[in-house]
DNA sequence: CTCATGTAAATCGTGCGCGATTAAATCGCA
DNA sequence: TGCGATTTAATCGCGCACGATTTACATGAG
């Protein structure tokens, strides 16, 4: 059985390119913003929550300090967050959305709810897709080998 | 209308995550072979043809030169594929496998099926969800906003 | 034949991701 | 109280992705 599954047939390569399909569309709409795509995926998380610790973040979206370090820097270099330690846990950077990120939130709310528009997948099936990616996800994280 | 949709609620991150899982999963199989993610995609693109013009791949796994070139050539580097100019058009770059790369092939397989299974979910679900992704795959291409 | 046009790769710069290591602060236990 | 173990960020190196530009080659209209 060395059968080969063709590219086209592979589950690992359709994610692949649907994710990087993703960031194209959204690659228009975020450059107006200044944003990259991590970036808004990072500002998505602390519009949630404006104040965090940097662990805090890295657990949500699965990133690690080598990644979120330098990306974090680039952010607060561009006015969108601020990073101090913890005076009660040197250890840690506390994070905090600046009031010209919180300005950026509803164009980004916008940018979403357009893409989900152009999309023209009826919601429900979106969500649908939504959950067997993050069932899929999970089904991943726990493999581990 | 600026009200938050979580993070955890947003189709482009539960892709983003996912693919990000689904390369963790395969590293450990694909670092006994040798090879990064993006390589084992363009192996398995070259094992279903293995001779094709560089743009060729490029249109397979949509990508472009500025991506693909250092890749190739250090997967030549690597003894995993050869590039020559065509004679008839020296613009072009023919890409083919060598024979270390074709003896890849069998664990290859082995190491997809075996991801298969550790997954978990019945064949027909996956099926059904790779046609899902590849749809949605779709029409974000077809956004070109 | 010539030159403008077009096309395929290569090159350059920047920003992720992540393995591996390091540095600093905290914790826990004798 | 002291000291090794743990935890949190930061740092370093490398390999993608991709926008922008450049170079080499091919093509076609005049």
């Amino acid at each position: 059985m060395t059968q080969p599954v063709p590219l086209s047939q592979m589950l690992c390569f359709a994610l692949y390119s649907a994710n990087h399909a993703m960031q194209a569309a959204y690659k228009p709409m975020l450059d107006e913003l200044g944003l990259t795509y991590p970036q808004f995926l990072v500002l998505t998380q602390l519009w949630e929550q404006p104040e965090m610790p940097m662990s805090r973040l890295a657990a949500a979206l699965q990133l690690e300090s080598n990644t979120l370090t330098p990306m974090l820097k680039r952010m607060e270099g561009a006015g969108l967050v601020t990073r101090r330690r913890d005076p009660q846990d040197e250890r840690q950077v506390i994070l905090a959305l600046t009031d010209k990120a919180e300005g950026l939130r509803p164009a980004a709310v916008q940018v979403t709810s357009c893409l989900v528009e152009e999309i023209g997948t009826p919601h429900p099936e979106l969500m649908a897709l939504l959950e067997d990616v993050v069932a899929l996800r999970s089904r991943l994280r726990a493999i581990q080998s």
